[in-house]
DNA sequence: TCTCTCACTTC
DNA sequence: TGAAGTGAGAG
């Protein structure tokens, strides 16, 4: 399908954009492509010096200046502009040819993610910029060898809401303060062939989060346009900003294109890990989330009880502490049962995190144990101990924690598409998410803008797993169980005429727009950003600037970072070591272009969760800005979803999984027989509406919710008990510092 | 809550 | 050797 195919923009309602340029750039370089002068081009026009207005990094103005807005920097209004303008010529202009692709991703460290997500997902931000941590790393697989593609990384609100961390959980404290303005991190290997990028993983490590607003990493830019879809803030930079105290997800984009101009004319294929997904805070809040990175963060190492550092000689105060405590406790109460029970707990905790007690360099899994109580035990065994010890450490099956607080990737997922008609706090519906490692699964967001009908697709399996609270539970001490939703946005079927798609989040003015919609890069205008690209130029961008066929850049670099997470994450993996890629199906061709239908997304086995990502837009309202993929149903299905949910680790499924991929299931392991097993055939479920999908919420959300009470009890009182125990050495100490105590 | 400095680490 | 990434801790 050529570009010619798409409907043209309609007049006054909206405005195609290309994120490096004016607005009026994509338009007018569809009017060099289908030969004419846009009918619908206003009055609008570019200032003179366009390429000094946006502020763009020398090399990245350079050749997008030049070759797109050269015409404009002649003071020529975009409006008088016609094919004959200094745009490259309409060939340079047009998508490469079809390649059979089939982009697959695997999110890397995933066991280091599952961890980070039973505890609490927090990461920090710092004025500087810190770095993501557990570092986002994936694997990509399907690509065409030959073809060129670029990788992209943006991270966007996950709701509406503002949290706290109260009595050791986080919990909304209101609404969301203003949206910082988004930025989309450029791999700085891109573009780089589908050979490069298979070749090794694929991090984004030198992407940092901050919540200065005013950073200098990025390059803001203001648009001239009185035009409300243009207003706003571009920017574009090594750092993301966001805001504090806030719920996050970020996504993982592939576009096959090998020159950044093609990007607004490349089908964006958008991955969504759940597990992801994390708090942004400014100093950690959770100390099951500061341990995990002390333990797998090579720079945090001197933090280890292991190491020779400061915290060896802080715990080693710790134990005086504790020594003096446990003393004088013993002098005051003598030993009542509470008062053992919880000496008991506190010894544990104690003896656990003493090194010498501890096996070696497996201290901090108790530590943790006994400090949360939870069922973080297996999480931490896990993590700490890797695999070796985490089986043995698998003490409680419910992740007590979790169905407790708001996290839990299948609920998530539900309430992912599920229509919070009153702005309802995503997080509120989590509330009765289950937990998080029943279903870690990626989530693939394709947009598109075929004109396909719009359905919504969900497996059978899903709701069987939302229900199935046992399996749930059963698939947790093993392996992850994934529960697999995928949506793809139809959004030129979806609404072509029909005004604002509140469901998909598009603005008003872009609902009639096809040709970007469900192009994330496209639909949030003033969440585009380019980051470490452009401070590593040189390497990175300088071959994606170098528009043309420049010359490839290798990937040598994507694999520079390998965290100690690493480690960990061999270790509690065989799954990780042994399992193929937890491929991710995406489906969508964005702007008409012809790209595997959906039909070919449901032979997946894997866990997805595609959602339409693109939907958001600046001038889309806020709830919907900040969740693409929320409110789905709130009108009529504008996505096509196939949840493969669920977590019905019957072995006997496995063998539809190898039916539908034999290869995969040759390849896979055991878990991977499962989470094939899990992901029912999507195809065979069509679920045609929002109706069927609240259900479907509602089924996961009550099960979610009856779930809790057998769960939380008891863990709450562990944990409660232990937290007590947290708070009387929190007194002998200046500081808490639960991990660390021990004692003789 | 946030910011800054510090000691420590990796590379 | 030094730049840069860490969490702790103080303010």
């Amino acid at each position: 399908m050529s570009l010619s195919m798409r409907d043209p923009v309609i007049p006054g309602t909206s405005m195609a954009y290309h994120p490096f340029l004016p607005h009026r750039a994509p338009d007018f370089a569809m009017s060099a492509v289908l030969g004419h002068q846009p009918p619908f081009f206003p009055a609008l026009t570019l200032p003179p010096n366009g390429a000094a207005a946006l502020s763009l990094p020398g090399a990245l103005a350079k050749p997008i200046m030049d070759q797109l807005v050269g015409a404009a920097e002649t003071g020529l209004p975009f409006s008088s502009l016609g094919p004959q303008a200094h745009l490259r010529p309409l060939k340079t202009m047009e998508p490469e040819e079809e390649v059979e692709d089939d982009p697959k991703v695997h999110l890397e460290a995933k066991e280091l993610w599952d961890q980070f997500h039973k505890r609490g997902t927090e990461m920090v931000i710092t004025k500087s910029g810190r770095r993501m941590f557990p570092p986002f790393k994936v694997r990509c697989s399907g690509l065409d060898k030959k073809a060129k593609y670029i990788l992209l990384m943006d991270i966007i609100a996950a709701d509406d809401c503002r949290y706290k961390f109260h009595n050791s959980r986080w919990m909304v404290a209101g609404k969301a303060d203003p949206e910082m303005p988004k930025r989309m991190y450029i791999h700085p290997d891109s573009p780089a062939t589908g050979e490069q990028w298979m070749s090794k993983v694929v991090t984004f490590h030198k992407l940092k989060l901050t919540n200065n607003i005013s950073d200098k990493h990025g390059f803001t830019l203001a648009f001239p346009s009185d035009h409300a879809t243009w207003q706003g803030n571009y920017s574009f930079g090594t750092q993301t900003i966001l805001n504090s105290m806030h719920k996050y997800q970020p996504r993982f984009h592939i576009v096959r294109a090998n020159d950044i101009l093609k990007l607004p004319y490349s089908t964006f294929r958008t991955y969504l890990f759940p597990e992801t997904e994390f708090i942004a805070v400014t100093a950690y809040q959770n100390d099951k989330i500061t341990q995990l990175k002390i333990d797998n963060n090579p720079f945090a190492k001197g933090f280890r009880d292991t190491g020779n550092g400061r915290r060896e000689k802080r715990k080693q105060l710790t134990l005086q502490s504790m020594r003096v405590f446990d003393d004088r406790h013993k002098k005051e109460n003598g030993t009542s049962d509470e008062s053992s029970s919880e000496q008991a707990a506190f010894n544990c905790f104690a003896q656990s995190s003493s090194p010498a007690v501890s096996t070696v360099g497996t201290s901090n899994l108790k530590d943790l144990c006994p400090s949360e109580g939870e069922s973080d035990a297996e999480a931490d065994s896990k993590e700490e101990h890797g695999p070796e010890a985490c089986d043995a450490a698998k003490i409680s099956t419910t992740t007590s924690e979790e169905p407790c607080r708001d996290k839990g990737s299948p609920a998530v997922k539900a309430h992912l598409f599920a229509a919070e008609p009153g702005g309802r706090p995503r997080d509120a519906g989590r509330l009765d998410k289950a937990s998080p490692d029943s279903r870690h699964s990626p989530a693939t967001i394709s947009s598109s803008t075929r004109g396909l009908g719009a359905e919504e697709r969900r497996s059978p399996g899903r709701e069987g797993a939302a229900t199935s609270k046992a399996e749930e539970a059963r698939a947790l001490p093993g392996k992850e169980a994934f529960a697999p939703l995928t949506v793809q946005t139809d959004a030129a079927a979806a609404h072509l005429g029909q005004g604002p798609l509140p469901g998909l989040g598009f603005a008003p003015g872009l609902a009639g727009q096809q040709f970007f919609n469900g192009h994330p890069l496209f639909l949030h205008p003033g969440q585009f950003a380019m980051g470490g690209a452009f401070s590593s130029m040189a390497a990175g961008m300088g071959p994606l600037l170098a528009t043309v066929s420049g010359a490839s850049t290798g990937v040598s670099g994507l694999d520079s970072t390998a965290m100690a997470s690493a480690a960990a994450q061999g270790l509690s993996g065989a799954s990780a070591a042994t399992l193929p890629f937890h491929l991710q199906p995406h489906v969508l061709a964005s702007q008409g272009l012809a790209m595997s239908p959906f039909g070919s997304l449901f032979p997946y086995p894997y866990t997805y969760m595609a959602a339409a990502a693109a939907a958001s837009s600046a001038a889309a309202s806020s709830s919907v800005h900040r969740h693409p993929f929320l409110n789905l149903n709130t009108m009529r299905p504008r996505l096509r979803y196939s949840p493969y949910s669920i977590p019905m680790p019957v072995p006997d499924s496995s063998s539809l999984l190898a039916t539908a991929l034999p290869s995969m299931a040759a390849a896979a392991g055991p878990l991977d027989g499962k989470a094939a097993a899990l992901a029912a055939s999507p195809a065979s479920v069509a679920v045609d509406s929002g109706s069927e999908l609240n259900s479907r919420a509602s089924t996961l959300s009550s099960s979610s919710v009856s779930l809790s009470p057998k769960l939380c009890p008891e863990k709450e009182a562990a944990t409660s008990e232990l937290q007590n125990i947290q708070r009387l050495v929190s007194g002998l100490e200046a500081k808490p510092d639960r991990s660390r105590s021990g004692s003789p």
